[in-house]
DNA sequence: AACGCATAAGTAAGAC
DNA sequence: GTCTTACTTATGCGTT
């Protein structure tokens, strides 16, 4: 360990680094966050219903093999509790 | 295991408690979880920051001792970033 | 509001009173959510998927209706999408 | 509404641009979420403690006025209970 | 402007 | 022991 260590121990500069990396990142992150608001708004005004796009957008995050699978494990399930 | 199993191989019977039980006790959790809701809101009605009692309960789960050195580390960081 | 005020006017035992019926609640809360948790390992001690169980409760916690709203909207989907 | 509508009534291409615009972005979005955790491990690795850096990161995101009057109301209820 | 909801952060447990 | 995954809590956002 180089880093020259402050009064109480501590690499401050690394430190403080590691920080203003993280909040850079975490800034792009919510103005990406933001477009994608601004997209749900646009197409709530042309009329579609974003809740339902949403859930398009999470079933789709899933991908088809994990949907199949669950559907697998219901029907399973569904069979020996005979209903 | 002397459980029947059904033609998947799956003892059906033993599952189905076990599910069952299971979804009882969610029942519960899911109906007391609610009662807190109903408390905050209460309080909330009484004029008081439920943002600050929720800090409160979570501050008083924590043990003492704990709670001190979390705050010590903290104070560490941020003088050694100057905040 | 008749309650005593204290030195910050702050009705003390009225809030103390309402942080200790959330912590009586969220003891009990604990004390099931550890109860299911029991479960589920006596399950695995069995030789059930705990994973499986898992999905098959929170499936079972949706319900037929939202399941079948879910494959509706997506096949709308794919439908529109031409997959 | 200038544009086709397929046999459900859906305006299929609009739709399929708005859902692939939002993938796109939540798929960076994801990407540097995962940048984030790469350089909490690192911190991590350099023996840091990540948790009083997630705090101070949060902090920090707060301006100095909210943080002070969160503070402020949280003392009062503490001192009201005797903490 | 307050309410409930939905996403996001933080925390804790379990698997490898 | 680390690392991922699931649960809980918290914050912010859209809605009424």
């Amino acid at each position: 360990m180089n880093d020259a260590l402050d009064k109480n121990g501590i690499a401050a500069d690394e430190l403080a680094q590691l920080i203003e990396r993280i909040e850079r990142l975490e800034e792009e992150k919510a103005s990406i966050a933001s477009d994608i608001k601004d997209i749900y708004a646009e197409a709530k005004a042309r009329g579609f219903d974003t809740k339902a796009m949403r859930k398009i957008v999470s079933l789709r995050k899933k991908g088809p093999e994990e949907r199949q699978e669950e559907a697998a494990i219901l029907e399973l399930y569904m069979e020996a509790l005979g209903m």
